[in-house]
Order: structure tokens, then C-alpha cells, then sequence
DNA sequence: CCTCCACAGGAAGCGCAGGAGT
DNA sequence: ACTCCTGCGCTTCCTGTGGAGG
């Protein structure tokens, strides 16, 4: 066995010597919390005020924040506990706040448990009994003699959030000293109305509405954070507001706009370039647009993969088909042949068709996902059918899908 | 005009997994 | 530990629909 021996230079010596755009990587990752928070000055205001006559003993109102993702909900809300937190220990008032992603905590065993571990961190509590777990958060707050704020984000993961929720607000009954007040975050605007209405009103004493970002707004919070987290001059003005405007049309959300600069930095850098253009944020655009449809894609059940790859290698192959003909349709499938194509693939794949019934429901859920897109055949068309072309570029998606297949099997 | 084609999609029911109730 | 119930994924069966073809 050959052994190479590099003399004179360390391998990393290059990689070390390298320039970086970056400064703090962190900082242009979505999961970073800024010190500022631009144009949520309003609802900074809102939850100051409101969460203020706690440092006067008194409890403070619940509420319930939702608005779309990427809006800022989470930042300003972990922004406004940490001011109240730093305020209240200058002041030795006694205010203690807990955060609960209820994503990870999502029950209401779950989420207490959590309290009781943030509150001891010490001791960690594991196989208590429920109302064991109940009655130490209670004695946290008596014991404290404060008001406890909880916050808890994606609430709508909660699987008993009723029973939550009230065994929170009914606390405050049994409590003489100190409180207990709620702060939901949601991102599902209809999950309030479904609620219990004994819950909503309790959960909803106050409520609070963040809206997306305009692409003006987004380009001022790209450029804080660009201003950390990359050397002066390394992003050029057209390239952010690409970034801006693109984030604006789709969601008004920050984190993808965010994202977007992020990959775009990371191609920079990999190519050794001193500054991001435009072209870099088209590149990282095309991207994630790509690992949203991948990630999309194996997330699909192996039978709905099955139908997308049939559709794909029919696409591809355009063989031994029903041609059309038409004009805004050319290229399209018929939805027999499609399901003609799967059958076999089916069969090839060692797994088990479902019925052209079933099939039917698949195409209507690949259509939901805009994977696909259909049409109802019209005019020049003999009976009734569907008419199928892929969202995307088939070539990549029949590539994804026979790797996805392959080890699924 | 009627018939047939090529499906769409509703209704009922079946087998199963997993949670609730006892 | 046991049954009971419920929801889910699916099949079977069926009626409906819009245009082509004779």
C-alpha cells in the first residue's frame, strides 16, 4: 500500500490562508436572534404593555399571537421575556418566564414537564405522575410568590391543548400569591376557531396579529444581518433586493429571504469569490427550490412516489402513448396511460397496485402538492379524462425518485 | 340523434392499527 | 389484559359527464 507523503506544506494550510466573506456565520442562519427587531416596534410595544403589570404584582392578561412563519413571532415574543426578565432582576421583581416549543412538547404532560425541568434544573424529573408534575409547577409558583409567564410556541401542536390550558388558568384559582399567564404562538390562523370556545376565550384574553414583510422591509432586515455576518462590500445592492423581492412574493417571510443569502454566501465562498451578485442568489434561489421539491418528494408515500416516477418516465420516454396534440396541453398524459404505466412499475417494484379508484385520489393529492399539474380534457378529446403534465423538471425528478425507490426497497 | 368511450368521483363496506374504556 | 371503538387506507360498485363517432 502507496503512502503519499506531502512535504513542505500542511493540507490545511491552504484552507486556512483562504478569505472568508463570512464574519459570523450565525448571524445570517435563520435560527439567529438579532438585537434589533425592525418594524415589530408595535408589537414589542403591545406585549410590553400588556406583560408590564406584572412588575406591578398584578397578572397579566393571556395571549394568543399567530401570523404566517418567518414573520417574527418567536423573536419578538423570546426578545420581549428577555427584556422583561433583565428589567425585573435589576428591580427584584419576581418574574420568571419559560419558553416551550410545543413541536418537541406536545402534550400537555409534556409541556409540564418541561416547566418543572427548567424551573429545577438540578433535579431532572423523568416517569412522575401527571398530577405530581401539576402540583410542582404550582408550588414553583407559590413558592416564588410571582407572576410565572409561559410561552408557548407552535401551540397548535398540543395535542390535549384544552386540558393544558385549563389546568394553567385554573391554577390561578388555587394560587393565593403569585400567577400564571399564557402567550401562544400559532402559525395556523384557523386552528383558533376550532378551539374549544372555553379555551379560546381564556387563551385569547388578548391577541395579537403579525403580518408578512413587504420586500422593502425584508431588504432592511437582510442588511442587518448582512452587516454581521459578511465583510463590508461582499454583497452587492441588486443581489439583495433579488433576495428581498423574491422572499416578498412568495410568503413575506423572512426566513427564506434569509436562507437564500445564506446559500448564496456559502456558493460564494466555494467559489472563492470576494462578493455575492446576483447571480449567486439566483443559483441558491434555484436551490432550495429544488431541496423543497426533494424533501417534498421522499416525504411521499412509496405508493404516491410510484405514480409521480410513472408519470416522469412517461414524460421522459413519450413512446407507445396517446400522443396530444393540443395547444396549451401539448406534452400532456392521459390519466389511463399514467396509471397504466404505474400498474407495471408497480409490479417491477415488487409492491402491490392499488385500484384505478385510488389511483384517482393520488393524482388529486399530487395535484394539492403542485407536483403535478392537471387539466380536465376538453375539445379534440375523446371522453372524459384528466390530463397530467409534471410541475417540475422530470429528468431530476425521476433521478430523485429511483434512489428514493431503490432503498426504500 | 344515439351510442360508446374513457374516465370522474360518490357511497358503502372491509380489514387493520392504535387509543379509550373497563 | 381485555374488549370496544374509531379513523384510515383501500376496494368494490356504481352513477355521471362530455365529447367522438357512426
Amino acid at each position: 500500500m502507496g503512502v503519499l507523503i506531502f512535504l513542505g506544506e500542511n493540507v490545511f494550510e491552504k484552507e486556512f490562508a483562504r478569505e472568508s466573506i463570512f464574519i459570523d456565520r450565525d448571524a445570517i442562519s435563520p435560527h439567529y436572534l438579532p438585537e434589533k427587531l425592525p418594524f415589530r416596534e408595535k408589537q414589542i410595544e403591545e406585549i410590553s404593555k400588556l406583560l408590564g403589570v406584572a412588575l406591578h404584582g398584578k397578572r397579566p392578561d393571556n395571549l394568543f399571537v399567530y401570523g404566517p412563519t418567518g414573520v417574527g413571532k418567536t423573536a419578538t415574543v423570546k426578545h420581549v421575556m428577555q427584556q422583561l426578565q433583565d428589567f425585573a432582576k435589576e428591580k427584584n421583581s419576581k418574574i420568571i418566564s419559560t419558553y416551550i416549543n410545543c413541536r418537541n412538547h406536545n402534550s400537555k404532560y409534556r409541556a409540564m414537564i418541561k416547566c418543572v425541568n427548567d424551573f429545577y434544573p438540578n433535579n431532572y424529573f423523568v416517569g412522575y405522575s401527571a398530577s405530581f408534575v401539576h402540583d410542582k409547577v404550582l408550588d414553583f409558583v407559590r413558592g416564588n410568590e410571582g407572576t410565572l409567564v409561559v410561552v408557548l410556541d407552535e401551540i397548535d401542536k398540543v395535542k390535549d391543548l384544552d386540558d393544558l390550558v385549563y389546568a394553567l388558568t385554573r391554577a390561578n384559582d388555587e394560587l393565593q400569591k403569585g400567577a400564571i399567564s399564557i402567550i401562544g404562538i400559532s402559525n395556523n390562523l384557523m386552528f383558533k376557531e376550532r378551539l374549544d370556545p372555553r379555551t379560546k376565550s381564556s387563551l385569547c384574553e388578548q391577541e395579537l396579529v403579525f403580518a408578512p414583510y413587504n420586500a422593502s422591509e425584508l431588504k432592511a432586515i437582510l442588511e442587518q444581518r448582512i452587516a454581521i455576518a459578511f465583510k463590508p462590500n461582499s454583497v452587492e445592492n441588486s443581489a439583495i433586493n433579488i433576495a428581498a423581492a423574491f422572499a416578498a412574493k412568495e410568503s413575506g417571510d423572512a426566513r427564506t429571504a434569509v436562507m437564500l443569502l445564506q446559500r448564496a454566501g456559502e456558493l460564494a465562498e466555494k467559489n472563492g469569490l470576494q462578493k455575492i451578485t446576483d447571480e449567486e442568489v439566483k443559483k441558491a434561489k434555484s436551490k432550495v427550490e429544488e431541496e423543497v421539491i426533494l424533501n417534498m418528494v421522499s416525504a411521499l408515500p412509496e405508493q404516491e412516489q410510484l405514480v409521480l416516477y410513472a408519470i416522469s418516465a412517461l414524460t421522459l420516454r413519450k413512446k407507445g402513448i396517446r400522443k396530444i396534440t393540443g395547444s396549451a396541453d401539448e406534452g400532456a398524459l392521459y390519466s389511463g396511460d399514467v396509471y397504466e404505466e404505474y400498474a407495471t412499475l408497480a409490479k417491477h417494484f415488487k409492491a402491490e397496485a392499488v385500484t384505478a379508484r385510488w389511483y384517482r385520489e393520488y393524482i388529486n393529492e399530487l395535484e394539492m402538492y403542485g407536483l403535478i399539474l392537471t387539466t380536465a380534457s376538453g375539445a379534440g378529446i375523446r371522453g372524459n379524462t384528466t390530463l397530467i403534465k409534471l410541475g417540475f423538471d422530470a429528468e431530476k425528478i425521476k433521478q430523485v425518485l429511483e434512489k428514493e425507490l431503490m432503498q426504500g426497497s
